[in-house]
DNA sequence: TCTCAAGATAGATAGATGTCAAATTAGAGG
DNA sequence: CCTCTAATTTGACATCTATCTATCTTGAGA
């Protein structure tokens, strides 16, 4: 159902990195090409609060009732970018009788955070 | 000359954070109409590798005529997406005689990265 | 002052994008 | 089997965007 698992970013690995990839040295176009659809993805303000909606859900997911209420817009308007979000590999959907729940994807949002910045990389250990 | 200094971002200056913000609690309507177009500033490809091209560059700025010749795009494009970059407040730039360097404006990217994922904040102490 | 080169601006155009209304699909429950 | 509701898909439309060519601005140097 859910399309397909792509590889999303594991280019941008690294574990130990000394600071941002970004920062450290220049993106080959190919790295370019592929930061840049996800970047456009998130690039939207109803998407941003989607993604925080769906984050700060209880459960860490949402109906997307839920998400449509708490817009002015049109369900199809609101299916339309958790399609875009999904379609991106930042979230994942699941039906579950007359619903359908989408959460975030694990890692993606963290992975694109630490080519913008500087990283904490293995955290508390 | 550089018209005028925005107070970017100043509303994630949070710094005990416990998590990403995007994360913690939903973003309100005026935080993401904040940040949707500093995301959208750099969700290009072109716009990706300039503002890496100018970071990884000595002494962190980059003259125009170095950027230009890493693309294969014309000098008005290339001075569309430095445009670009410098409303969103991303980088800045002076012209020193004949030519125009760039470089980041510090921080920027940085909260950019907060935004999406768990950060470092005071760091080392 | 004239000329040359660096860079920006203006205008045009093809393609992408956000939104909605209407139609479609898919469970749930009589 | 029928109907109701949740959600997606389709198609249309207005707007935005990336790119180019042509033009303009600005500083350096002869």
């Amino acid at each position: 159902m859910s399309k397909q698992r792509l590889p999303i970013l594991s280019l941008v690995e690294d574990e130990g990195a000394c600071c941002a990839p970004l920062v450290c040295e220049p993106l080959s176009e190919t790295e370019a090409a592929e930061l840049a659809p996800l970047f456009k993805a998130i690039a939207d303000p109803v998407r941003l609060r989607l993604l925080s909606l769906i984050a700060c859900h209880e459960g860490g997911e949402a109906c997307v009732c839920d998400l449509t209420a708490a817009f002015e817009l049109t369900a199809p308007t609101i299916s339309h970018h958790l399609k875009v979000l999904k379609q991106a590999g930042l979230i994942d959907s699941e039906r579950r009788g007359t619903w359908v729940y989408y959460w975030l994807n694990p890692g993606v949002l963290g992975r694109l955070s630490a080519i913008l910045g500087p990283r904490v990389t293995a955290a508390v250990s």
